[in-house]
RNA sequence: GGCUGGAUGGCAGAGUGGUCAUGCAGCGGACUGCAACUCCGUUAACGCCGGUUCGAUUCCGACUCCAGCCUCCA
């Protein structure tokens, strides 16, 4: 690849772009907060996969040696409720949606983390921590048990999210009953009964509270200073702003150099949430659309921007990936020299350079479509060679890796009996041959009724789905 | 109320101080038995008001509107 990768990257923690300085030269240590797996995954949970896919796929396209670690929380309140809801065992719970999510990052062709840490793994670490905070004067143990972090012992708390401690101090429910020193502390450990779900420690049986698992996995995985740490953007308060007092506050020293945090999905210019009603898991989705032109909808914005879940935009992704694979249709790419450094790859390197500008990227792709397109006929070797680099840029983006007429062909959409279809093509061409115009439009017209396209060329006629 | 981000052509969505985004849709042409695909050409935009500038959609300021976070959330 290109030597002398200038990436750019949007860090949050300075609201600016930033040149990309690993810790190590050559290598990325990056941790992304995964999921609570309590539920099925929405299609939110599936652009923060695909967001975070596709910087480590640029990362590694750019030579970068990366450590990508996406963690699991799978003990927390949430889990802890619908495992008694369902009257089953929590691990039992959390098991099923584990492999559920696996699934869907198949089906949405993100590559698995290196590490995938899970907290339940990692409670001795969790212990750990929270001892290296009482000892360092930054959590206190409270007369039940629990344990909570001192926010007043962490000045800087609140610059990742822009918050000052007072307003904080102003706005901070202040619950009966309550047993900490202050209502912005936040709980470390919660003290449990015997017989619900927990561990001992040295404060007694509990389970760790929600942030402290993110920094003791991110440390143990990645040491006390990594490169980029990630995130949906409203994880940023309070979750990473606590992670970041919790890290720093222990090790006393600088937690992540870069923060990265991925736009919301909206449905109908909504946050995609519960109490809204408008929430998709990524498998209903699946059910109805390509997970290809699910994962195109969610490449094609800018990660940082908003994308709008709608039947139109998948529509219209639809059309787009229809285009790219037309392109790539009856080339053979096999052996063919692969085109290094030229112009499309440049123009495309600088896009995702530049913050990872996918949309900027997919431009590229396409005058690397049209390109194709116009040397099919005359340059037949030009355009394998264009059409090589389509499907190695495509890779980066996690898109175009099938091959083109099984993507034009199969649709979940329309269900079609590829043999059918074969013969009433056949009969078609006997039509056309005959000059019986009448019957082969009439074939047509059964083939339009089925969502199925004819493309007559002189070697003979293709078909695709209409999607 | 505080903090962030945004407002671009019919739709989606990048970007830039002065010459093309791109895709879909539209229009004209080539190709086609007719189509589709494809190619060539083409229409069309930068929320509002000021300022800086020879020139601003792009920089600065005010305003309006929208979204997210401030409580569990990717």
């Amino acid at each position: 690849m290109l030597k002398n990768a200038e990436i750019k990257i949007y860090n949050t923690f300075t609201q600016r772009k930033e040149v990309l300085q690993p810790i190590e030269p050559g290598r990325i240590r990056i941790y992304v907060c995964g999921i609570t797996t309590y539920d099925y995954s929405h299609l939110g949970h599936g652009r923060m996969l695909v967001a975070f896919d596709v910087v480590v796929r640029y990362l590694r396209a750019r030579g970068f040696e990366v450590t990508y670690v996406r963690n699991i929380t799978d003990i927390d309140d949430k889990i802890l409720n619908r495992a008694r809801e369902n009257g089953e065992l929590f691990s039992d719970l959390t098991a099923r949606f584990i492999d559920a999510m696996h699934e869907d990052e198949q089906a949405l062709a993100i590559l698995p983390p290196d590490i995938e840490p899970r907290a339940t793994e990692h409670i001795s670490e969790i212990i750990a921590m929270i001892e290296k905070l009482i000892e360092n004067e930054n959590a206190y143990r409270a007369g039940n048990g629990d344990v909570y972090f001192e926010v007043e012992s962490f000045p800087a708390y609140g610059k990742l999210s822009r918050k000052n401690l007072e307003d904080l101090l102003a706005g901070a429910r202040v619950e009966v009953g309550e047993l900490k020193r202050d209502p912005r502390d936040f709980a470390l450990w919660k003290a449990a009964a015997d017989g619900e779900v927990g561990w001992d420690s040295p404060w007694g049986y509990g389970r760790p509270g929600w942030h402290i698992e993110c920094s003791a996995m991110s440390t143990n995985c990645l040491g006390e200073h990594f490169d980029i740490h990630g995130g949906g953007s409203d994880l940023m308060f309070p979750h990473h702003e606590n992670e970041i007092a919790q890290s720093e506050a222990a090790s006393g020293h600088k937690f992540a150099n870069i923060w990265m945090h991925n736009g919301p999905l909206r449905v109908d210019d909504e946050k995609m949430s519960k109490s809204l009603g408008n929430f998709f898991t990524v498998r209903e989705v699946l059910k109805n659309y390509d997970a290809e032109v699910v994962r195109y909808l969610l490449v094609a914005s800018h990660y940082r921007s908003p994308i709008n879940y709608s039947e139109h935009n998948l529509k219209q992704a639809a059309a787009s990936l229809e285009r790219l694979y037309s392109a790539l249709k009856d080339i053979d790419t096999s052996g063919v020299k692969s085109l290094v450094n030229g112009r499309f790859e440049k123009a495309f390197y600088a896009a995702m350079d530049d913050d990872f500008n996918t949309a900027e990227g997919i431009k590229v792709l396409f005058d690397l479509a049209r390109e194709i397109n116009r040397r099919k006929s005359d340059d037949p070797e030009q355009a394998s060679q264009l059409a090589e680099l389509l499907v190695r840029l495509g890779d980066i983006l996690g898109i175009l890796q099938a091959p083109p007429e099984q993507f034009l062909q199969g649709s979940v959409q329309a269900d079609v009996d590829p043999e059918y279809i074969e013969s009433l093509i056949k009969q078609r061409q006997q039509a056309r041959a005959d000059k019986d115009w009448g019957r082969a439009d009439a074939i047509r017209d059964e083939l339009t009724r089925l969502n199925v396209v004819v493309e007559d060329s002189p070697e003979g006629s293709t078909w695709r789905i209409e999607r």
